[in-house]
RNA sequence: GCUACUGUGGCUUAAUGGUAAAGCACUUCACUCGUAAUGAAGGGAUUGUGAGUUCGAUUCUCACCAGUAGCUCCA
């Protein structure tokens, strides 16, 4: 408007300095009220931003209250920010003065030759690079919140000191924010621990943290992924294995689990000999192929299998169906020459695609490379790299590279799934391996007659069977494509005359292997009718004398579309294409 | 694991230093009803577990267990 617009929130920089700044007022605010706290950083994060503080107090809700109301005081005072700047020496000294000895530790990490900026707002004054707003003014006081305090330790670091981390959101409008925290309320109707408890999908108990039960519901989810799943396999020409969920030590030794995963696995001893439960299934895989002789002919030979693994996740770490202790890993491991790499990583690239595409999912990739705690030399390393990102980049595939993230045995392709809230999940992960192969003497027999080393790509799609149920289940809220649904249709007689009729297009609808509940209860069609939609069952067949007379049947989907009264038959031909096609919508 | 918080019938919530209230769900009865809640009656909790303070604790304190938010870590 008269304006430049680059003053707007939908301008990013802009964003990110507009709730810098207001970090700034953050620790401002704490520092008039509690002038004891520590200060350590405060930047602008995604959905806003945050400040560590070092406080021997809890930060309390309450607390937070009083920090907020400070901030919308400083934001009328309408406090010029200005910048100076001090050689590195000088600037030691005024927050060595300050009091501040996280700040004195951030300029001590900087270089000797290093000018420092400061920022100044009133009697305030805070160590930052900026850019900032000029004014405290330009804050809008009742468009800013405080949302949560936690812990956060000190630089990422876990061996140092626990902070407390004060997070909040701010923009430039009151009814921004309030669309702000209405998104985050609508978001947590979706989420799947909720929803997995209304829709009895699954469930927790005290007596196995962070072991999922399944429901018979979420049974069904688990099942038609997993008929999918194999399905879709079969037709890339993979086959099934299946290998022992616990297995002795010397295998975790020999596959280098037991030096670089001990810490989260389980063990026993069982006859004074010590065995494991699998973190992983590659091992297992590896004695399958090493069981029988293998000829080039036969690669590159793509072995799939549905793995359970169980891994001794922290406690803190837990969360839903999102992150377990013990999951099904829709596995494989696929054994070829070197020259094959590419074009298999291709067509891994291409069928993870596939799975996700069904299901309408965004995602993005992510190459993660070589990780200080590792196996194997550095050339292997690199070529195993070269090829991942080579792949990508002959698919024309986006791709962002995480460095050091990778897997101690070899670079991965990891595949990120977004939330109902926006936080991205790991699900699928493709993993080249050229230790494996070697630490198991993995052979084959080439074209010459000599034995070869085969190298070995290790991949999951869904990635987590859990994962990607809970992700499902937000991604959907709940309602799920008929496909998968764990009731695809309720019936619903109006009146007891029609109940055995009811009964007879039930039995209809079974015996076509189609999931149906039948709500016999002498409660009004209304009422019945409301149950089914909060279950979120894709089609309800409503049953009353009209449609007995008629031998038909009246159908209504969870849209709350009244499709009206057809011939069975019509209604057959509709929900197996549905079916059938696997359709989404 | 770390920091903070939470823990009341199946679920969602209320209340109090004097042994717990409501709605939904469930059971029964009546109603036999046309596309998002018919009415009535009934059963169901020793307030996560253990210990302490107290004449008395579900309420206060401590420990443990589990969960939530985030950090660290990861599919």
């Amino acid at each position: 408007m008269e304006e430049n617009n680059i003053y707007t929130f939908d301008n990013p920089e802009f964003r990110e300095t507009y709730r810098h700044t207001v970090s700034h007022m953050l620790a401002q605010a704490m520092k008039r009220l509690h002038p004891e706290v520590k200060l350590a950083i405060g930047p602008a994060i995604e959905n806003g931003f945050y400040y560590d503080f070092d406080a021997d107090f809890p930060i309390t809700p309450e607390v937070l209250e009083e920090v907020e109301k400070e901030m919308r005081k400083i934001a009328k005072e309408k406090l010029k920010l200005e910048r100076f700047e001090l050689p590195r020496d000088q600037a030691i000294a005024y927050v060595k003065e300050q009091n501040e000895p996280y700040k004195v530790e951030l300029i001590e990490g900087l270089p000797e030759d290093a000018v420092i900026s400061f920022y100044k707002q009133g009697e305030f004054a805070d160590l930052c690079a900026g850019p900032h707003l000029d004014s405290t003014g330009r804050v809008k006081g009742n468009a800013l919140k405080l949302t949560s305090a936690t812990g956060a330790y000190w630089r990422g670091d876990s061996s140092k000191k626990m902070l407390q981390r004060v997070y909040g959101t701010a923009f430039q409008k009151k009814e921004e924010l309030d669309a702000y925290l209405e998104r985050i309320e609508e978001a947590k109707k979706r989420d799947h621990r909720r929803l997995g408890k209304e829709l009895g999908l699954f469930t927790f108990m005290e007596e196995g943290p962070g072991f999922p039960f399944f429901l018979p519901k979420g049974m069904v989810l688990k099942n038609k992924l997993i008929e999918y799943w194999r399905e879709a396999h079969t037709k890339a020409g993979y086959v099934e294995i299946n290998t022992p969920i616990m297995l002795n030590k010397e295998l975790w030794l020999r596959s280098g689990h037991w030096d670089h995963y001990k810490d989260n696995m389980y063990t026993t001893t069982i006859d004074e000999k010590e065995f494991a439960l699998k973190p992983m299934n590659c091992p297992g895989g590896m004695l399958v192929y090493k069981s029988m002789p293998h000829s080039y002919r036969d690669l590159p030979l793509r072995m799939g299998e549905l793995g359970l693994v169980h891994r001794h996740e922290l406690s803190g770490a837990l969360h839903g169906l999102m992150r377990v202790r013990c999951f099904t890993q829709d596995d494989a491991h696929i054994f070829m020459m070197p020259e094959q790499i590419k074009d298999e990583i291709k067509g891994v690239v291409e069928l993870i695609d596939q799975v996700y595409s069904l299901f309408g999912f965004q995602y993005h990739i992510e190459l993660s490379t070589m990780p200080e705690d590792h196996m194997g030399s550095d050339e292997d390393w690199a070529f195993a790299t070269d090829s991942l990102r080579t792949a990508l980049e002959e698919l024309g595939r986006d791709f962002v590279i995480n460095e050091g993230d990778g897997a101690f045995y070899g670079p991965k392709l990891d595949f990120h799934l977004e939330d109902s809230i926006g936080r991205t999940w790991q699900c699928g992960t493709i993993q080249l391996d050229m230790q494996m192969p070697e630490r198991f003497d993995l052979e084959y027999v080439g074209s010459d007659g000599e034995r070869h080393r085969p190298v070995m790509i290790h991949r999951v799609a869904f990635g987590s069977i859990e994962r990607f149920i809970g992700i499902l289940t937000e991604h959907y809220a709940g309602a799920f494509p008929t496909w998968m649904a764990p009731v695809q249709v309720k019936v619903l007689p109006i009146t007891d005359r029609t109940a055995e009729y009811a009964d007879e297009i039930a039995g209809k609808l079974a015996a076509l292997g189609i999931r149906v509940e039948t709500d016999h209860r002498s409660e009004k069609v209304g009422y019945k009718i409301r149950e089914a939609q909060m279950e979120k069952i894709p089609f309800m067949v409503v049953l009353g004398d009209k449609e007995a007379e008629a031998g038909q049947v009246a159908v209504r989907n969870r849209a709350g579309q009244d499709l009206g009264a057809m011939d069975f038959s019509v209604f057959e031909t509709m929900i197996l294409e549905e079916i059938e096609t696997r359709r989404s919508k």
